[in-house]
DNA sequence: TAGATTGTTAATCGATTAACAATC
DNA sequence: TAGATTGTTAATCGATTAACAATC
């Protein structure tokens, strides 16, 4: 695989391809064209092939893509065969709900260990994960490989756990503290799950339409 | 306030600059300029100028901006103060988490109800939300006024409910389902949370450093 | 073969950055 | 006043789209 500057608009459709390309094969789909992927997913088809020849050439003239071998380079691209782990820092109530709802393996990752401080969690598993005191976290960080942080402490420890954890060589992190983390200067892969922003987006769309409708309305009362 | 039409790369960076901001009021800062803002936030102060000249004049030449202020006019555009009125259709673990842990009111949002079809939910309250039965729906949206639905819904049902949805005069959904939702035709504002879109983007950043760290360790061993 | 569709180069479009006059 | 910093126009840069030869 090449591994040329990829823009990031680029990196952040990927994931998108490989639900759509699931979808697909889970709907029997077994070859797409860039006119027909284009379509379902409201880019254009230029923008499609373009996006794919950053990293090779997948399909063929005349007839399009292999929907499931498209997957597997798409998968491939984006790592999710490496075997990579994890950690969760921060074992509450997004934590744990992440830990029972989300499936980790399913995206390539393998949840190794989880961190807190209260008393009653040390010691115990949640969905067979063990739990240690946050104590142990340099330790464990330093004996064990681990490819990733998923940061769910409260929001004023965030700052300070990302260096302890960062420090021990782990620099990514899948950030859900809501803390702006992107340290200027530090080499540290950070992915935000920002819910508010998100949500204030979605704000800013309903107004948008609202004023757009009001101003409709107002232009034929005159 | 100037309504123009707005990127949506401008709409995604005014979350960050309301989050900044609160974080300077908190730490008692009370003026800030687009040069200190750019840095902090890893922007270029150009930027910064450029994005908030979409909507008005905030600041004041040789001074800067007034945080608390400026935090006040970045809220009113996102409409933050205009009372939006949200359902969470399906309280499952993801919606009963968010309900019970993200706070809405914070954002501008009050939930006004929650629907679900497992009997034992129906009729009782979540963090004082009544949770009704999912047949109510349809009625329930007709009689009240909601601008948003949190849609919460098992993967497979999430189309359906989202017409269900729209159907009742709702055009706005914040999708947690990680189904694609975007109906290319349909003017339904949509905003999603895809949890597994962002680690698979932190997978690929992860998988770019180590090829870049082991191209660099191949050509030293040379 | 004829039709379809790719991969890629060139053209266009839009977003970011730089520069600077205005002014607090 | 002198220094700082805005708002905005112009220049640059990058991303998307269009076009088309190659070819399945």
């Amino acid at each position: 695989m090449k591994r040329v500057k990829v823009s990031n608009n680029v990196i952040r459709r990927l994931p998108r391809y490989l639900r759509k390309l699931d979808e697909l094969a889970a709907a029997g789909v077994s070859r797409i064209s860039s006119g027909e992927l284009g379509r379902q997913l409201g880019l254009t088809p230029s923008q499609i092939r373009q996006d794919f020849s950053c990293f090779g050439e997948f399909g063929q003239q005349g007839y399009g893509y292999k929907v499931t071998a498209l997957r597997a380079e798409i998968a491939n691209i984006l790592g999710m065969d490496r075997g990579y782990t994890a950690v969760v820092v921060g074992v509450g109530n997004i934590g744990r709900a992440l830990m029972c709802n989300f499936d980790f393996a399913q995206w390539g990752f393998t949840l190794k260990a989880a961190f807190d401080v209260k008393p009653e969690l040390i010691g115990t598993e949640v969905e067979g994960v063990p739990v240690y005191h946050a104590d142990e976290l340099e330790r464990y960080l330093t004996e064990n490989h681990v490819d990733a942080a998923v940061l769910c402490v409260p929001k004023q420890l965030a700052v300070a756990n990302t260096e302890r954890i960062t420090r021990c060589g782990v620099n990514a992190i899948w950030n859900f503290t809501n803390m702006e983390l992107t340290a200027p200067e530090s080499s540290t892969i950070v992915e935000n799950i920002h819910f508010s922003d998100s949500l204030l987006s979605l704000s800013y769309f309903i107004s948008e339409d609202l004023d757009e409708k009001a101003a409709r309305a107002a232009r034929i009362n005159k």
